[in-house]
DNA sequence: TATTGTTATACTCTATAACTATA
DNA sequence: TATAGTTATAGAGTATAACAATA
């Protein structure tokens, strides 16, 4: 028995799904920076990215509430993207108070080729589930995210 | 449909078990935190508290190598969990580098009563799960883990 | 040479509070 | 009054690099 096996092995922890959701993720966390590397996408700015993209025009504040962060969290975000040309902000006719955030050209192809290794880091990771597996667990997290109110609390 | 499905719906994102593993985990630490109340436990303090109680006299090492952390990361939460007198740093006869953690009477009081309070936390928000799909879960998170070496490099 | 505990340090992520300009 | 974007700020959490003591 290892090390490892033998510390855990007793421990109230292995049953707590907080603890195994959280150990799960640093996992995948960590395999996802590897995949887009240095100077890549980070984990926060692809799920932006990718809002973005498949909400063109949505606001600042608007996305900040889909990704569940708070909207001061959202400027240095945005900030990035920006300056790594991906996306613009554009202002919105009626309302002179939001930003209307639209991909550039370079931004819907950047994405194309991080979600298509994104895609290849998750199956590698997640190879060890059958595809079953695979849709069973994010159909249990979604619904759970679904249940908890997107973790949102307004 | 509301602004967030709306933003949602037709992303990648809700696809992605890591997106979807993030978000799930940010829910339950959330409501971990508000469930030990200001100045109870943190998730790491409870977990580091849980592996010293089941294996008793574990080093700070063994302890960070358990839990997927660097050892130098290991040092505040110890003192944290001293300063609290949940646990005493004792001498290894033989090594006099290692410290053998041993939790205090107290530390095994309060251990149980966050135990209780963490178990009630589980129930409330995986309650949208049956006791089956609960098990599986963890199941397929623990299956992940171990398939990925606990996460840890070495 | 390798390991244990430790310190110093820095970086990422995130939250809160306050401000401004609009609505 | 409320909302959008922003700034300043602070607090977790975690990683790296180096060091002394010991193995």
């Amino acid at each position: 028995m290892t090390e490892l096996k033998a510390a855990e092995g007793n421990s109230d922890l292995e049953s707590l799904i907080g603890y195994n959701l959280k150990r799960a993720y640093v996992i995948v966390q960590e395999d996802f920076r590897k995949t887009l590397g240095e100077g890549g996408l980070s984990p926060r700015s692809f799920a932006a990215l990718s809002l973005v993209i498949s909400s063109p025009k949505i606001t600042q504040s608007a996305l900040a509430r889909a990704l569940g962060v708070e909207r001061s969290g959202m400027v240095a975000i945005i900030d990035d993207l920006q300056h790594r040309e991906l996306l613009e902000r554009a202002g919105v006719p009626g309302d002179k108070r939001a930003q209307a955030l639209l991909p550039t050209a370079n931004g819907k192809r950047i994405y194309k080729a991080a979600l298509a290794a994104v895609a290849k880091h998750e199956e590698k990771l997640f190879g060890v589930f059958n595809n079953e597996e695979q849709a069973l667990l994010v159909d249990l997290l979604r619904r759970f995210r679904e249940a908890r109110g997107n973790g949102v609390e307004n």
